[in-house]
DNA sequence: TTAATAGTGTCTATGAGACAGTATCAA
DNA sequence: TTGATACTGTCTCATAGACACTATTAA
């Protein structure tokens, strides 16, 4: 923080660069979901008091300007962004959008690379993603009203919320909010919590298992006094697909 | 041309900037698609053949380095790009995602922003999306050849085919490929080019007109002997979502 | 036995896919 | 009248949604 706040101090003065061009800044931004105490949270960070910063003390996401040295492409500088405020876990990761223009930070046109994240967590196991103190959970529609983010990042998470739940309604993607093994009842509650509505049992399991992203992984003391089966994901770099409509029948 | 090449010379000299960091080279790139002669046509352009650019005479998406000075924002700067190499129509513009990394531009530490934008022709009308001299119309199979484009363009250019693939299946997203008014078939046939399949007639019909997408525009002299209903779109700034699964029945 | 949750079966309506048929125009 | 294409009707089957039912455990 201190470096950081040293580095600001030093101003836009050397910006016009290489190419004959002025080079915009370029930074990463993360919306990182995780869902625990029956709510969609993402992970805010407090913007540094210092003179120079925008935004003092203001929550923002988790992100900063790209670091040619460190950052080997984007998704590493996004991953580096995270691992900075959260304990070590293996997020799901994947591109939300670009958000640049000459207004969007006083201190010059700026282009910021804005990442999806999802954190596993056991539902009610925060201690997981255990946040840095400057950082916190917070759900979703408290964080999205207007004005409770520095910059525009309250439109990013907007943009974020939206694709996570428009994903919801067709891939097993809110799988990846939940540490394995889980059940198919702990699965369909994190649809629920995404999705904010109720969704059928019998229907969910037939989806779900149709979908052939699940593997077996031997029975699980789950919430309840019956015992249920664990399932594990088959791929976790990438959610599956459910049958959609307008394409052509598979099976003959 | 010269006047960039002039630029180019400068090199990468005083790419250290502002805020203490050193800037990565921020662009835009346009995957521009539009459909006529029976084929999904990309818009390419010769990369100039001056010492001092990377890929000289190679085929690359219209694209370039985002000008702070003249770039309001990065929608504004996809716009100039491609206003640059077309003649003048409304095309639809989305994001398609960002490309950044250490070794994707010897010049240095680079990041591009990827539009997706389709124009509208009449099928076989390609004098409505003329292009400049050193441009050209060139079918999607031959561009996304292995080393077929400079730079990673074949990657861009591959996430900008798949995703308009993938929308056609559930969206009218291909509506935009076509001027109007247009009628029932030739969307049907837009979409046919677009898929690389036969499409139903009646059901494409049936579910074309439920999205509730399309206005009548009165009785047209279409490809054939009979006459056929012309329509246009109801909103061409957002494609319309066919219903999905998943969901719950909205109709009681 | 009861409570609680895991998991299954069944009915119905919708709607996609396939394809055959009818309508309307030019020549 | 013929040919070509626009447009409609109909049959079938898969499946989503709703909801009632059974299964398996702890206490």
């Amino acid at each position: 923080m201190v470096d950081k706040a040293r580095k600001v101090t030093r101003a836009a003065a050397g910006a016009r660069a290489a190419l004959g061009f002025v080079r915009p800044l370029s930074s990463v931004d993360v919306v990182a979901f995780a869902v625990f105490d029956e709510a969609l949270r993402v992970l805010l960070v407090r913007r540094p008091k210092v003179a120079g910063e925008p935004f003092p003390g203001r929550w923002a996401l988790p992100g900063g300007f790209v670091d040619v040295d460190r950052d080997a492409d984007l998704l590493a500088c996004a991953r580096r962004k995270l691992r900075d405020k959260t304990a070590r876990v293996s997020p799901y990761f994947e591109q939300l959008g670009s958000w640049g223009s000459a207004s969007r930070d006083p201190r010059g046109w700026s282009a910021t690379h804005a990442w999806l994240a999802l954190l596993p967590t056991g539902g009610t196991a925060p201690e997981q993603v255990a946040v840095a103190a400057e950082a916190s959970w917070r759900p979703v529609d408290d964080a999205m009203q207007k004005g409770a983010l520095a910059f525009d990042h309250v439109e990013i998470l907007r943009t974020g919320v939206e694709r996570l739940r428009s994903k919801a309604e067709y891939t097993s993607l809110p799988a990846f909010l939940l540490a394995e093994p889980f059940t198919l009842p702990q699965l369909q509650r994190i649809y629920e919590v995404v999705l904010g509505r109720p969704v059928d049992k019998s229907g969910f399991r037939t989806r779900a298992l149709a979908a052939r992203f699940l593997a077996e992984a031997g029975t699980v003391e789950g919430d309840s006094n019956r015992p249920a089966m664990g399932y594990r994901l088959l791929d976790r770099s990438t959610p599956a697909v459910f049958p959609r409509t307008f394409s052509p029948r598979l099976g003959h």
